[in-house]
DNA sequence: GAATCGTGGGA
DNA sequence: TTCCCAAGATT
C-alpha cells in the first residue's frame, strides 16, 4: 500500500548530528533525576519501571517502584511469592493486569534465563506484559543496545518536529516505525541518549497540551511551530469512566487488595451498613462500592472478568487474589 | 483495527 | 465541575 508523503521534508544527514547534539546536551543538562536511571539500577528495575509506567505518570510510580525494588530485588523473589501479593503490593497505580504479568514475567526469568532479565528484544518481548515499546526501552536502557523506541512521548515529538503535525496518529503506524529507526543514532551509545532524551523532552516539554516551546532545544528546527502550529486533524474520544464497568471493577478490586481473608460476593451486593459493618478495614471500600449503585448484573460482569483475567480466584465460597 | 483495561492530578 | 491523558499490552 502507498503511503502519503510526510507533510515537511525529513532530516537529511547533514541535518542530524546537530539534532542529536542539541537534544544531548539539552537532555545532560535537564534530565530527570530518577532512581530507574542511575547506574547501580539492575535490568529488573528498569523492567519494573517500565512495565509499572505504562499509561502511569512519573510521580505515582516512584514510590510504588522503591517498595518493589527493597521487598523483591531480583525476578526470583517476586516469582517466590503469590500472585496475589504482587497484585496487592501494586496497590492503586491501575490496570492490575499489570502486577499479574509482571509475577509471570519474574517467574519466566526464573524459569527460563537463570533468573537473569534477557538482554535480546526478541526474548523480552516473549515476556508476559512486555510488548514492543517495553522490549525495546529495557534492550536499549539497561543494555545499552540500538534499538528503535517508540513511546507516546516520541511519537508526539516526531510527529511536532519532524512532520508538522500537532498530534501523532491514533494508532501507531509501520511508517512511524521507519521515521524512528531513520533518526536513530548508529552508534550504540548515542542511540541510547537519543531515545532517553526525545521521550524527556516529549514528557516535559513538547506536552500534549500547552508545550513549553519557548524551552526547546530544538525549536528552530520544529516543523510544526514554522507551519504555525496547525490546530490536530482530529479530536481524541475521551475514556468514559462513571458509571462504565471498569468503575465497579476498579471498587471490587480495591475491596479484595484490603480483604485479609476471601470476601463473600454476597457483600459485593448490598450497603455494609446493612451487614453491621463499622465503616473500618474491608467496610470502606465495600462503602464506596455500594455507593456507585451498580446494577447486579454489572456486579456479575465486574467479577467474572476480574475471575477470567486471574485477578481474582474463588475459594471456600469467597473470592480473594490468585495465590 | 477497535475495544478493553484503573487511577488520580492538573487545566 | 468536567475533561484530558499518562514510558501500552492484549484480544
Amino acid at each position: 500500500m502507498p503511503e502519503p508523503l510526510p507533510a515537511a521534508p525529513l532530516p537529511g544527514a547533514a541535518e542530524l548530528p546537530a539534532l542529536h547534539a542539541a537534544l544531548d546536551d539539552w537532555f545532560a543538562a535537564n534530565a530527570r533525576d530518577l532512581p530507574w536511571r542511575a547506574p547501580e539500577c539492575t535490568p529488573w528495575g528498569v523492567l519494573v519501571s517500565e512495565v509499572m509506567l505504562q499509561q502511569t505518570p512519573v510521580v505515582r510510580v516512584l514510590p510504588v517502584w522503591e517498595e518493589w525494588l527493597r521487598r523483591w530485588p531480583e525476578p526470583s523473589d517476586l516469582a517466590g511469592e503469590p500472585a496475589g501479593e504482587a497484585v496487592r503490593s501494586w496497590g492503586r497505580l491501575g490496570y492490575p493486569r499489570r502486577a499479574l504479568r509482571l509475577h509471570a514475567a519474574a517467574a519466566a526469568i526464573r524459569d527460563g534465563h537463570g533468573g537473569l532479565v534477557p538482554g535480546a528484544y526478541a526474548e523480552l518481548l516473549e515476556l508476559p506484559g512486555v510488548g514492543s515499546y517495553t522490549a525495546a526501552a529495557v534492550a536499549a536502557f539497561a543494555f545499552g543496545r540500538r534499538e528503535t523506541v517508540v513511546d507516546t512521548n516520541i511519537r508526539r515529538v516526531h510527529a511536532r518536529l519532524v512532520l508538522g503535525s500537532a498530534l501523532p496518529s491514533q494508532a501507531l503506524t509501520a511508517a512511524e516505525m521507519r521515521l524512528a529507526a531513520s533518526l536513530l543514532p548508529a552508534d550504540p551509545g548515542a542511540s541510547v541518549r537519543w531515545n532517553a532524551s526525545v521521550m524527556e523532552l516529549g514528557a516535559t516539554v513538547c506536552t500534549a497540551r500547552a508545550p513549553k516551546c519557548g524551552q526547546c532545544p530544538v525549536r528552530e528546527s520544529c516543523a510544526w511551530l514554522a507551519a504555525g502550529e496547525p490546530a490536530p486533524t482530529y479530536t481524541p474520544k475521551g475514556q468514559a469512566w462513571h458509571g462504565t464497568d471498569r468503575q465497579v471493577r476498579g471498587a471490587v478490586m480495591a475491596v479484595l487488595r484490603l480483604a485479609e481473608d476471601p470476601v463473600a460476593p454476597e457483600l459485593f451486593y448490598r450497603a455494609p451498613a446493612d451487614l453491621g459493618f463499622e465503616p473500618q478495614g474491608i467496610a470502606i471500600p465495600l462503602a464506596a462500592l455500594h455507593r456507585l449503585n451498580a446494577a447486579p448484573e454489572q456486579l456479575e460482569r465486574a467479577l467474572a472478568g476480574l475471575l477470567g483475567d486471574g485477578l481474582a480466584e474463588l475459594h471456600l465460597g469467597g473470592v480473594r487474589l490468585p495465590a
